[in-house]
Parts: structure tokens; C-alpha cells; sequence
DNA sequence: TTATGATAAATGTATATACACATACTAACT
DNA sequence: AGTTAGTATGTGTATATACATTTATCATAA
């Protein structure tokens, strides 16, 4: 009775799936409004956690280094940050600008409704989601 | 008592890192192999279900047609796959090379060892995790 | 002060992803 | 046959992701 392991049950297939699907939802609810999701969580950072280096907002991501240096390349050029040198010159401080906070603002209800759809989908079954998505970080 | 949605409870956020996460898991089983867990994914479906279109093998991994389509042309570039023309000429059949078999056959304990490790991790949930990841399809 | 090791960030390269658009072919209707 | 709608695929462009390498700066020991 031992379980074969089953390709067609790969959880990176899964989740890679599951990823693209609800990045998909979440950038359908921002259409319109100039910005994604992912620029969104950066901007969401900035606004909460004010003024940063570009390694700490990777931090707070969990995402690569180099995958939030192209991200803040794209949102200077839309102009919805301001960089800084630091003290120590190595580093550059970014923060959400004036035009960052209004789309911010815009944006916030649209993640909100993008947000409440899956977890309504999910319903009771959401916590136990993000704890098992959680666990996965221990990878 | 309303509970308030919080942009730190982004679901979108927890999936895409999970996802890299675990993306990278099985990345680092495969290396020195000489493909990485998309292209092992595509192997096994053209393994698993023979010969047939990139719309179908598309289907198959539940991913963008256009994303197959660049998959693909890596796969040709290692000459993992043979193409041919199909009788309706718009089609190009994929079909797994003797190469490609053979690379497949060396990545399959790989793919499993990263599989168990997740299985392993996530222990009773893991058929949970799953059902919720497939919720997220209707989105 | 200089040499050295550590840190912050950028860049090069490859791949993954999505969407809009273009092309080629098929099928079906007239 | 000619027109037209639908289908399979490719390509252009933008962005996301990861890793290796490079550059600039800082901190510290000699």
C-alpha cells in the first residue's frame, strides 16, 4: 500500500500554478490604475515602513535582491518613489513619493476587493492556507 | 470586532514567495543535471502523455500558451524534444528525444527527493494544501 | 595610512510570465 | 473558387526571477 509519488501531484506545479493564477486576479482588479501588484507591494512598504535601503525592502518582500533592484528601476521611472544616497554611500534610500501615495490611494480599495475575493474563496480554509504557505519558507 | 484586511495579509504576496521558495527547492535538486524543474515538467508531460501540441502541453501544465512557446525553444536549443509538422500544418507536434529521455530518467529521483522533502515538511497538511491551491483555479 | 574583508548595490545573462498583435493555415459557408 | 470565421503558433515588449560577477564604499586590523 505504499503511496506512489506521483508526478502529476508535484507540488512546485502546484503552487507555481496557484501563483500565477491569483497574481493574475490580483492585476485584473488593477487594471486602469498604473500600476501592478508587485509594484503595489513595494509601494505598500514604503508607505508602512517608510524610507529604505533596497536590501530591507527585499527583506520585508522575501524576495531576491536583484529581482527589487529592477522593481525600483520601474516605479523611478514612473516617478512613484524618490532615492536618496544614505550616509554610508554604498546605499540608496527609497521612499514613496507624492504621485506614489495618490496611486497608492487608488490602488488600496482594488487590492482590498482582489484580497476579499480569495478570501471568500477560501473561506474557513484561509488560515490553514498561510500557515502551510508558511511553513514552506523552511525550505 | 470587524476584522480589517491588512496589506501584511497579502495572499498574493504569501504565494508568489512560497512559490519562489519552493521553485528554488527543487532548482537546487537539479543541479548539475542540466535542466531545472520547468523544463523537467514539460519532459514528464511529453513523457507521460506522448506526442502533441504546445496549446495541448499548455494545457497540461495549466501556463500561458506564449510561456510554453519560449519553454519549448530552450528544449529544442538542448535537443531534449523533436518537432515535427502535423497534418494540419498549423500544429507542431513535441514529442521527448532519446536525450531527453535520458536526462528525464536522471532528474526523476531528484524531482522525488525535493517532493518528499516537501511532503515531509508539510506532513497530514499536504493533501490539504493541496485542495486549497486548487481552489484558487476559479479565480 | 594601507591592506583586507565585509557590505550595498548594479549589471549581464538566462529564463519565466503575460498580453497584444501578426501570420499561417483550416474549415465552413456561399 | 472566394470569403470569412476560427485555430495554432510566433513575435514584440514589458516585467519577474535568479545567479554570477563587478563596483563602490565602509570598517577594521596591521
Amino acid at each position: 500500500m505504499k503511496p506512489e509519488v506521483e508526478f502529476s501531484d508535484c507540488m512546485c506545479l502546484s503552487i507555481r500554478k496557484a501563483s500565477r493564477n491569483i497574481t493574475q486576479a490580483y492585476n485584473e482588479e488593477f487594471q486602469g490604475i498604473g500600476i501592478n501588484i508587485t509594484q503595489f507591494s513595494v509601494l505598500a512598504i514604503l508607505f508602512g515602513s517608510g524610507k529604505q535601503t533596497i536590501t530591507k525592502v527585499a527583506h520585508h518582500l522575501g524576495a531576491e535582491r536583484t529581482t527589487v533592484t529592477r522593481a525600483i528601476a520601474i516605479l523611478e521611472k514612473k516617478k512613484l518613489i524618490n532615492i536618496v544616497l544614505g550616509d554610508d554611500k554604498r546605499e540608496r534610500l527609497i521612499a514613496i513619493s507624492k504621485k506614489g501615495t495618490e496611486i497608492l490611494d487608488l490602488a488600496r480599495p482594488r487590492w482590498k476587493s482582489a484580497q476579499l475575493k480569495i478570501e471568500h474563496l477560501l473561506a474557513n480554509q484561509i488560515d490553514n492556507l498561510r500557515s502551510n504557505l508558511g511553513r514552506l519558507h523552511h525550505l
